[in-house]
DNA sequence: TTTGTTTTAATTGTTATATCATTATACAAA
DNA sequence: TTTGTATAATGATATAACAATTAAAACAAA
């Protein structure tokens, strides 16, 4: 007793987990990883190998390969020369982890197009600074996929997205590539809503403005104008309730 | 034969998986989240519940139950009223997966500090347009506590990440402090390197502009600051090897 | 009543064994 | 070369049992 440290009023206890054998084949797993002990691709073993390797029964090892894989850290083949292997990167995945994790810990919409907004606008910079002569095609072309559907509303907001996903393709940075995939699939729903012929026409020629932008190096005004383009299409997203303005959809 | 389907030389083919007993329990939940059926806390039931309901073996629920678990979507606990439930939102356990993915994916550093500055940068935005009263008071004890311990540059290290940290969280976007947190984490190796006094001091100069920026709730300002501190962090650490320049050591 | 202790029952953790479904490989046949 | 077939390896699933853990209930003491 009289222990200062168990006294300390504002001592935040760590959640003491027993560890089951599971969890510990996991993070012996997860560190040698870390350590850089494996490469994608690199084979642990099957079921009954593993069980033999860490002297548990394979129910404990299927246990922690379950774990494993559902953190993206290895992929598991059934039949002859199956098993457990290190996983190449898996980025859809995360994606999936993270809109589970914004569902339960009640993240608005708003929150998240705030962080759209930091993704994109960044993306946007980075991509007038590295794009490359085949990202500028590509940009182009979606440009032109783009201007032959103007008046089917779903086939404009899908093109719209492609173009917005290359621009962040372009920037070259996989970080920011993951974020946006990863927000595009949480905010899929607000996205889904049709855009009329004006909107079509509007957000298009922000797009043209964009590649010319980012054709020519300004990342600055690449930034500023796709922040603006964000941000005016989530104004009209909040501006009310739909019944409010039939104009006022999202494209892209 | 014949069939132009079939015959098409550009068809791709969408890959057939066969869906285990295990993956389509855990789909049901997933789904079922998303709809809206559950809530955090809500009980799922026991092994043997869940068995009985889906019938199928206890090995198959527990499958589904350790991928659901690894998903962050249910908690477990063992022992008379233990069983599944709906999990609170934990943000932890997404910033692991993320820190996975990027070291699968292979994901460079500057990679991810570019995306750091894109957070942090939008994060001293928002906290300077929506910080209430108590965020100013946690900020300003942070920077005290910083001034007391200028010449430990590991305390010093700490108490700095704590100011940043602090920043996102006024910022009241927990999408950007869940990126933070999970960023922070990826790139803690980094981090750990030793701040001298100099660095010390002039990181602190800064950190006290930020809190007058975001005090006058002058975003813009805070948005450039911000950038331009964690830009001069990076071209420090990018300088060079450590032997090059002993001094070029990072600090928050 | 309040607090501390013991008992009990529920539940996951782990092991063992067996069968079925899937897959790669080798080899034979057309 | 192509196609089919047998074989062995391997995960998926099921059943049964026991150990370890934990919450709740019952009980005792102050």
């Amino acid at each position: 007793m009289g222990n200062a440290e168990l006294t300390k009023p504002n001592q935040s206890w760590a959640p003491v987990r027993a560890n089951s054998v599971a969890n510990q084949i996991v993070m012996q797993v997860r560190e040698a990883l870390f350590n850089g002990k494996f490469q994608p691709g690199d084979l642990l073993g099957s079921e009954k190998d593993l069980a033999a390797q860490f002297d548990v029964s394979r129910i404990t090892v299927r246990d922690a390969l379950r774990t494993l894989e559902t953190m993206g850290i290895i992929e598991i083949r059934v039949g002859a020369g199956g098993g457990a292997r290190i996983a190449e990167g898996n980025l859809d995945y995360f994606s999936d982890a993270l809109a589970v994790q914004f569902k339960l810990a009640g993240v608005t919409e708003r929150e998240i197009l705030d962080l759209q907004v930091a993704i994109e606008g960044t993306g946007a910079e980075l991509a007038a600074l590295n794009r490359s002569r085949e990202n500028l095609e590509e940009l182009s072309e979606l440009l032109g996929e783009a201007e032959n559907v103007m008046d089917s509303s779903a086939d404009f907001t899908d093109a719209g997205q492609q173009f917005h996903l290359a621009i962040i393709e372009a920037s070259g940075n996989r970080a920011l590539i993951a974020q946006f995939r990863a927000l595009r699939y949480v905010v899929w729903p607000q996205n889904a809503q049709r855009a009329t012929r004006e909107i079509a026409e509007n957000a298009q020629k922000i797009h043209h403005q964009l590649y010319a932008y980012i054709e020519a190096q300004d990342s600055e005004a690449a930034r500023k104008l796709m922040i603006d383009h964000l941000v005016s299409i989530r104004a009209v997203a909040f501006s009310g309730t739909a019944a409010d303005d039939a104009t006022g959809v999202i494209c892209c």
